[in-house]
RNA sequence: GGCCCCAUCGUCUAACGGUUAGGACACCACUCUUUCAAGGUGGUAACACGGGUUCGAUUCCCGUUGGGGCUACCA
């Protein structure tokens, strides 16, 4: 058997969908796993509506995400000759014909339909046309479109992922496969390009399952073996409605902002509608190539699960040594304003990267030892004191009775922990109402690194004037 | 409306006729750390419903219900 060839072909009328990236990355595994060929194909028939913008976005996202392809990227719209011409080879057999009826004049059929406009079927009133009268149309210039015969038999594959299934022809219109520009309609498009390119496995989303017998018909009537297809489950969102914009992100660039790392996201998506069927599910590239499976793919639909989108990433930022995420916590920290200035941030990328989720959490933990200045209260300020107890500005007043001794050649974890130890005890309180004060006064947070290794880092002078500044306030 | 697809914890999933229906996220305890997380241990939580087939159905078949997709001179 030769190896496999197969396409992912966006369509640049908007931005890569993570449903589309899990679809690319489905592709890529396959790819990978069979060795065999991935090919991008830009699918920009629709003029209207495809932007080079789109097309860049799309480009950025899979190679952000780490998708990467064999071939292309192809631009459909360059094909246009070879499509017109396999129309045109459908119209010399007797297979497609030549439809003169206006969109008006179609959507009053429609209109006139017994059913309604939903029962609508194209009734072939231009397929029973005399031959003279069509010469005399189209010597008259009348513009027209292209139909396909679609045949009047039961139309069956073998779907990778959903196992058989049937569509009856009689059921499905005489398509428009050239608009009466002569430019082509996708479902052509797409046969004529998937032969062109011998695609031998055509996955993609479960949307066009319905456009596949249609396709196949295509295939047939140009006399050209069918691929195998694999039809992907779409994602939802938290309402079990198809994910869309008003479920927060849902471009991939989001989760790139958000700070989510490529690698959790590829291991995430995979785990969207797939498994490898054992109990895994932190797993590397090779691992999640070595055991995918078109058949393993889920044949529902599958909710974003965001949080453990998160978790995931959290997983992968703990287990990352610092100089590997350096350079992306940078990223972070000057979008949040600051500046290492030639510090060495990888030690409090160390101290706080088990206890982030995504990478703007990261560089926020890590900005705040950086500046101190920026551990406001604000805005969870209410919620923050409620954490550090009523008492909370009388206990600070004890840690910086108990902090201020330290002489500063001794301002190190261990000294400093003793100190607050002590400072507990001789007020009569637990350490954790010591220490928790002093952890959200010093990072407005209540997440940190341990808190005398805070202190440590950040320096006595500026933790003490931070700490009798809340103090005081309180 | 017509055609097609789908259905296990709240969510992602395992199970391919016989299991106390397993794992993960989330949640709740406990534990480790005289501090936050992370980690560890445990817990709550599911086979949509009704008929068949079978000695036996989550699993196979049919129906119901409920989701979803398509039904363009969009892709």
């Amino acid at each position: 058997m030769t190896a496999p060839r197969l396409r992912f072909a966006p369509s640049p009328t908007g931005y890569l969908h993570v449903g589309g990236a899990r679809t690319a990355l489905f592709n890529w595994f396959f790819a990978k796993r069979t060795r065999g060929t991935l090919i991008l194909r830009i699918e920009d028939t629709d003029q209207a509506r495809s932007t080079e913008a789109h097309t860049q976005v799309i480009l950025d996202g899979l190679t952000w995400l780490g998708v990467t392809w064999d071939e292309g990227p192809y631009f459909q719209g360059a094909d246009g000759a070879r499509h017109r011409a396999d129309a045109h080879r459908l119209l010399k057999d007797g297979k497609a014909y030549r439809c003169f009826c206006s969109k008006t004049e179609l959507d009053a059929q429609r209109q006139a339909a017994p059913g309604g406009a939903e029962t609508y079927r194209y009734d072939r009133r231009c397929y029973r046309l005399a031959a003279e009268e069509i010469e005399h149309r189209i010597a008259a210039g009348a513009p027209f479109v292209v139909r396909f015969l679609m045949p009047d038999e039961a139309i069956t594959w073998d779907d990778a992922i959903h196992g058989p299934i049937t569509f009856q022809g009689r059921d499905l219109d005489d398509l428009v496969i050239l608009r009466s520009d002569g430019t082509p309609i996708y479902n052509l498009a797409v046969v004529s390009d998937d032969i062109a390119m011998r695609i031998t496995h055509v996955v993609r989303g479960d949307d066009h399952i319905s456009n596949t017998p249609k396709q196949i018909a295509l295939y047939a009537a140009l006399g050209a073996p069918r691929p195998i297809f694999g039809h992907v489950p779409m994602i939802l969102g938290p309402d079990g409605k198809k994910l869309s914009k008003r479920h927060g992100a849902t471009a991939v660039g989001d989760y790139q902002i958000q700070g989510i790392l490529p690698a959790a996201m590829r291991n995430f998506l995979a785990l969207l509608g797939w498994s490898p069927g054992d109990d895994r599910e932190i797993m590397t590239d090779a691992e999640l190539v070595a055991a995918f499976s078109l058949e393993a793919v889920q044949k529902k639909p599958a909710v974003f699960d965001l949080t453990k989108l998160e978790w995931m990433n959290g997983q992968y930022l703990s287990a990352l040594p610092a100089e590997s995420i350096e350079a992306l916590v940078a990223g972070h920290l000057a979008a949040l304003g600051v500046l290492p200035g030639g510090q060495d941030i990888r030690p409090a990328i160390d101290a706080v990267k088990s206890r982030a989720r995504t990478l703007i959490q990261l560089a926020e933990r890590v900005s705040v030892r950086l500046d101190p200045a920026r551990a406001t209260l604000e805005p969870k300020g209410e919620a923050l004191i409620k954490k550090m107890g009523s008492a909370y500005a009388e206990n600070l007043r004890h840690a910086i009775r108990a902090l201020e001794p330290i002489p500063d050649p001794e301002w190190h974890p261990d000294p400093i922990l003793e100190a607050i130890k002590r400072g507990a005890d001789a007020a009569g309180i637990k350490l954790g109402d010591a220490m928790q004060p002093i952890r959200v006064a010093l990072t407005g947070d209540t997440v940190s690194e341990p808190v005398n290794e805070l202190l440590a880092a950040v320096g006595k002078a500026v933790s003490l004037a931070r700490l009798a500044t809340v103090a005081a306030a309180g």
